[in-house]
RNA sequence: GCGGUAUUGGUGAAGUGAUUAACACGCCAGAUUGUGGCUCUGGUAUGCGUGGGUUUGAUUCCCACAUAUCGCC
């Protein structure tokens, strides 16, 4: 599927652009944050509580649904959409190349595939890049991704170098099966912290075609500069004309940097994971929850906060929940620090269009970090 | 009244005549970036019922008292 990306506004100051791509759910504004439902659920939440966090993307994943349910059983259900009653808007799935570099330890990277043990049951497991374009052709996604490999921070320049070539071999073996017509299929550029890595796998990945471009192997343990760095050493080689997808970054301040290194999606699964830990996002930095000088704040998490667990309940009542250890708790932070997420992302939209991002992101810095 | 047993942190408890009193839970704080985990990492008794004694040294041994508990009259 040709995924129509349109931009509406570049910024002249930094390479933030404003833009919308069409799907057949309708039109998606860009920049954008998509929540993970890495199991066909974004945990703890449906989709109407998603709809009202104003979060209409989601990010799934293959490697998990391969295993469980299993790709035929969501497909038998009508595909994903229908499988987990998600109408909100489109669904992008990860091709479960960050499964191999986070949960399995005991893994065999070879030029055919990746040989691993099943973090469920230890069985031997094989995925390649026709296997996972395979798994997502029947999970039916709107948007699904190359199966890359994702190396760790810190790697040798030569360790990288082989990596990215076969990824890019993966790339073009991914694209030769994938014959579902209703699925844009994007490339993944790496390439660690080199610059002319990161050139080549850009360049290369473009060569071969896709309707997106996506940024892997980011924010996997190195320094936060040169984190952006990697960001600017893939985007000023990727195309104008075509979707960029920073893989796995949501830290706030991350998204305002990436922006205006010329990124349009995110996705990242802190807001909910830390959502479950007890903490929250608020423009004064985040908040744990299970702190005692919460135990007797009447107030909401944020004052000025439009979502549901603001308009309804107070630190101390969450507090309590999330010391109890109920789900309600975990939640209400989850509806929360995701709409914190998309009302980030809105002021983003809005400052892009008046070309105010840089004064933006200083206030925002001292207001989140200046505790 | 007589005899036995026990008394260690917020809780359940381990332990020894002498370096910083184990462990668990709780509590306090921190982490978390293409989600296996309701997860992980720290901190948390200046003190071993009270008062005496023995000893170079006692939470650990002895005595008295207090409290709890069991048995007997």
């Amino acid at each position: 599927m040709d995924l129509k990306f349109k931009i509406i506004k570049k910024s002249k100051k930094n390479m933030a652009r404003l833009g919308e791509f069409t799907t057949k759910w309708g039109i998606s504004k860009t920049p954008m944050f998509m929540p993970v439902g890495t199991q066909a659920t974004v945990k703890t939440l449906n989709p109407e509580e998603l709809a009202e966090a104003k979060s209409n993307v989601i990010l799934s994943n293959t490697y998990h649904l391969w295993l469980r349910p299993g790709e035929d059983i969501v497909k038998k259900a009508g595909g994903l959409h229908e499988f987990m009653n998600y109408k909100n808007g489109p669904i992008l799935t990860d091709s479960g190349g960050f499964q191999v570099f986070s949960l399995a330890e005991k893994k065999n990277i070879k030029e055919e595939g990746v040989y691993f043990k099943s973090h469920i049951d230890g069985s031997k497991l094989f995925l390649s890049p026709e296997k996972s374009i395979e798994i997502q052709n029947k999970l039916g996604a709107d948007i699904i991704m190359s199966f890359d490999e994702c190396p760790p921070y810190p790697a040798t320049h030569e360790y990288m170098e082989n990596s990215i070539e076969r990824t890019l071999r993966w790339a073009k073996r991914g694209k030769a099966v994938h014959n579902n017509k209703d699925q844009a299929l994007f490339g993944i550029v790496q390439g660690g912290c080199y610059e002319d890595l990161r050139k080549r796998s850009a360049e290369e990945t473009v060569k071969i075609g896709f309707d997106g471009y996506s940024i892997g192997g980011t924010a996997v343990g190195e320094e936060k500069e040169i984190q952006y760095k990697e960001v600017e050493y893939t985007t000023k080689y990727l195309p104008e004309d075509k979707v960029r997808y920073l893989m796995g970054v949501g830290d706030p301040i991350d998204l305002i940097e990436g922006v205006m290194r010329g990124v349009d999606i995110f996705d990242c699964v802190a807001p909910t994971r830390i959502a479950r830990h007890g903490n929250a996002h608020t423009r004064k930095g985040k908040i744990n929850l299970r702190n005692n000088k919460y135990k007797e704040d009447f107030t909401p998490l944020e004052e000025k906060c439009d979502c549901y667990a603001c308009k309804n309940y107070t630190k101390a009542y969450i507090r309590h929940l999330i010391i109890a250890e109920e789900v309600l708790g975990q939640r209400l932070l989850s509806i929360h620090n995701i709409r914190f997420l998309t009302k980030l992302i809105e002021d983003i939209r809005e400052n892009i269009e008046t070309d105010t991002l840089e004064e933006f992101k200083e206030k925002f810095i001292i207001d989140y970090y200046n505790k």
